[in-house]
DNA sequence: TGCAGTTGTAACAACTATCGTTACGACTAG
DNA sequence: CTAGTCGTAACGATAGTTGTTACAACTGCA
């Protein structure tokens, strides 16, 4: 059985990111760097620029520049929910149609596309549902209580 | 925005490819073979075996081989929901943890892995339970509706 | 028995996405 | 001015998916 390792660790860096970001304020400082993050994350600075300025334009994070700069939340953790991480790094839906057009003069291949489609609306309609639920704030406190 | 060429589709070409044996079979023939199905797909008849060998595993399929050989459904499309195909063809989760183990030393990098863990439970249940709701006749149903 | 048609599966190329990395310009506090 | 950091381009390595060719295994039927 295949490992699938494509499957998306974003959603898990993001909230990874935000959370250290929103723990350190917390603790007293103005900024983090994306080399702090990255250490906590153990990946590469670029890495973690990269998926912060995702969030950036989504509202979620901002960035200061120059010397002394680095990141900080845009909201408090607690108006932070998963799926508005979710939706400012995953673009794409979790299920696609056919990439090639299936045969128009078959029944099933003409009918096929909106028949999955409402099916996939639901299924994503579930999915974001889930991760509304929880908030960074809900996620912070389950890592504290873990410590 | 990223086009997100990788998004699954195979979850819709196996819906497909049963839902086209299950109507075949209706209408009086014994057997599907892998070219049929590929017609009405728009794809290439291996990719079409190498799905239904999967659903074979799954007990969803069945294959005869040798003259007048194809496929034919284990059971009823009314006894087959999406959740069935999904589980045959998707071995691995929608959301993955850290590829590199998070710092251990760093609080938010040792409690992050349950954290998310349980939040990715839920969402998962979730998933299939959406898709769950949906048998196969459902969607030859849609699919018939829409003709 | 032999032939024809189909499955089962390996192998390969093309394409795409992701990740880690290096590099460097832009920016700004001190 | 200088040092430190962001923002982003570029590149290689890795891996997943799809389409394709090829061929052995199998079996109904003449």
């Amino acid at each position: 059985m295949e490992s699938d390792v494509s499957a998306n660790s974003r959603l898990t860096i993001a909230a990874h990111a935000l959370t250290w970001i929103g723990l350190y304020q917390r603790r007293g400082h103005e900024v983090a760097t994306s080399e702090q993050i990255a250490t906590s994350v153990n990946t590469n600075p670029v890495v973690i620029r990269r998926l912060l300025a995702k969030l950036s334009k989504a509202g979620l994070a901002d960035s200061r520049r120059g010397a002394g700069a680095g990141w900080m939340l845009a909201r408090d953790l607690a108006a932070i929910t998963l799926l508005d991480v979710y939706q400012a790094i995953e673009p794409g839906p979790v299920f696609a149609l056919h990439r090639a057009t299936p045969d128009p003069e078959c029944v099933v291949g003409h009918g096929i596309g909106p028949a999955m489609t409402a099916v996939y609306d639901d299924v994503e309609a579930a999915l974001r549902r889930e991760l509304a639920k929880t908030t960074l704030e809900d996620v912070l406190r389950d890592v504290l209580k873990a410590a």
